[in-house]
RNA sequence: GGCGGAAUGGCCGAGUGGUUUAGGCAAGGGCCUGCAAAGCCCUGUACGCGGGUUCGAUUCCCGCUUCCGCCUCCA
């Protein structure tokens, strides 16, 4: 079975069959740093991550890159609001961005260019395309002339003729054409600058993605990714761009869903409330990543905290079962394993069961690999990236090895343990796989598991004088201290509540 | 005005020309438990509206309604 994808450019489901046989390039548009980011915006990081461990787990050599666009006019009138400069806001933005992906697990990727530091190819890009007839400078600025590409509107399906024309203020008066572009802007006053043969300007929006993908992927790679928001104007004028400079440009087009919040996209003033940083102190990092990954990429989300708490709740089903499953597998008895478990324990106790020939890192390195996964998830990640099909396996695998748990089955639960794993590198929600294991001082929590066997070892003890009340008392006590007890077979076990 | 997407059971969310019609959450019943918790089993019989094609439509076609995205800030 090999792998499709829905490509935008021809909006239909095709193989995919890479330029060159075992590797694959793909480009994403990543974050105009203007602000810190928001879900919507991270959750085309993860959806695509998804993709790229997919493809790596598939055998391909994958190079990534995401750009950074690091000058706009947004970022222009923050640094103005604020009287700091333009490259102070896009760097600290830039790193916010940069703490979100990590956060929520996105592998990072092999270059990662911003605008400003490719003007070069950019002035190369563009005397190419004055050269073809395909641009003109006017009025300082440079244009790419729309009317002189015939396959303009092909990506989005747009009709120049059927086109708004641009209602933008500034340099209308140079245009030739109302749906002209700019590849370039003049310099204005109060804005930074760089040298052209045309005079001095900015780069515009587009022409950086054309220079950069070009640059580090070729003329024609691979996948072209990013929001839907995206199609038009910008990929459209990025494919026109390097088309009529003459270059092949992407094969794939991929388009993430976009997060709505009451019934919108989620705006500025919307998206405040959904930012990342803010996000995460109210479920835990991987909880947000299931949530957002668990839809499938092309579909709109439309948050709700009701939603999120369904997600947290589905995937600390899953993580429970990978919890008491190393614990069975580790220490024979579940107290003796338990309560110190936090995953990363509870990781070296599952290695008798890890996955085939894998160190399971969260890093590229370690994927596991399609062969290794149960047929049914690789079908469905096969069919377009079919996150949700997917983790109905994951979830049916859950409860199997449940199953094989209650019944004392130990080579059962391993079995179903390593492969609820392996299904969840490729999705990177693995729980014993960075960046979501460890964490804590190993010490302190040797004195603390001691500290609730002392506890433990008091309530078995009113237990077995069937002096319950007291016995009750502990394990609420425990509850209030934020450790949660449960009675199983095989003796009390403990953990933090999550 | 142009282009595109969507409408599924209490909720989220897949999918399919029919017979076993994902998965999760929530709910009810049961098993297990001293009680819980966790887990397992069972239950609910859903596809916006109106036509059409068909032996049969939630799935295909036409029309309609509602919602969403894009039409030069956007993930």
């Amino acid at each position: 079975m090999t792998l499709r994808l829905y490509d935008t450019a021809t909006r239909s489901v095709r193989d995919f069959v890479p330029q060159t046989p075992g590797s694959v390039t793909l480009y994403l548009c990543g974050a105009t740093v203007q602000s810190p980011p928001h879900i919507g915006h991270i959750r085309s990081g993860v959806s695509f991550d998804i993709a790229i461990r997919w493809l790596r787990a598939s055998g391909y050599a994958v190079t990534f890159c995401r750009n950074v666009t690091d000058i706009d006019d947004k970022i222009l009138r923050t640094a103005s609001a604020e009287g700091a400069q333009w490259w102070a806001i896009a760097e600290r933005n830039q790193r916010a961005f940069a703490r979100a992906y990590d956060v929520l697990g996105c592998l990072p990727p092999d270059v990662e260019p911003r605008a400003t530091g490719h003007v070069p190819e950019m002035i190369v890009l563009m005397r190419r395309l004055i050269e073809a007839g395909h641009a003109y400078p006017a009025g300082g600025d440079v244009y790419f002339d729309v009317s002189s590409y015939p396959e303009y509107g092909a990506l989005s399906g747009q009709r120049p003729e059927h086109m708004r024309a641009a209602d933008d203020t500034d340099s209308d008066g140079a245009k030739r054409d109302p749906r002209d572009f700019a590849l370039w802007k003049g310099h204005k006053p109060g804005e930074p600058s760089w040298e052209t043969p045309w005079g001095p300007g900015r780069p515009g929006w587009h022409l950086e993605c054309s220079a950069m993908s070009t640059k580090y992927l070729g003329a024609t790679f691979d996948i072209h990714a990013g929001g839907l928001d995206l199609v038009f104007p910008h990929h459209e004028n990025e494919l026109a761009q390097s088309r009529a400079a003459g270059d092949g440009f992407a094969r794939y087009w991929l388009h993430n869903g976009l997060v709505r919040l009451g019934g919108e996209k989620m705006s500025k003033s919307t998206g405040n409330l959904l930012l990342v940083d803010r996000m995460v102190t109210q479920v835990r990092p991987v909880e947000l990543r299931y949530y957002l990954g668990q839809a499938h990429y092309r579909s709109d989300i439309e948050f709700s905290a009701a939603a999120l708490e369904e997600a947290v709740a589905a995937y600390r089903r899953i993580e429970g079962f990978l919890i008491r499953a190393a614990e069975l597998a580790g220490a024979g008895s579940p107290s003796a394993g338990a309560g110190t478990a936090g995953p990363d324990v509870a990781d070296a106790e599952l290695s008798g069961a890890t996955l085939p020939g894998s160190e399971l890192p969260g890093a590229s390195a370690g994927l596991p690999t399609a062969g290794s996964l149960p047929a049914a998830f690789t079908a469905a990640l096969d069919d377009d990236l079919g996150v949700p099909q997917a983790l109905a396996v994951v979830h049916e695998a859950v409860r199997e090895g449940n199953t094989a748990l209650a019944a004392g089955d130990a080579a059962g639960t391993a079995k179903q343990a390593a492969a609820v794993r392996a299904m969840l590198a490729i999705l990177g929600l693995d729980p014993f796989a960075a960046p979501w294991a460890g964490g804590g001082d190993p010490g302190l929590r040797d004195v603390v598991g001691a500290l609730v066997q002392v506890a433990l070892d008091q309530r078995q003890a009113a237990r077995a004088r069937k002096d319950y009340p007291a016995a009750d008392a502990i394990r609420d006590e425990l509850a209030a201290a934020g450790i949660a007890v449960e009675d199983t077979p095989a003796g009390p076990r403990w953990e933090l509540q999550r």
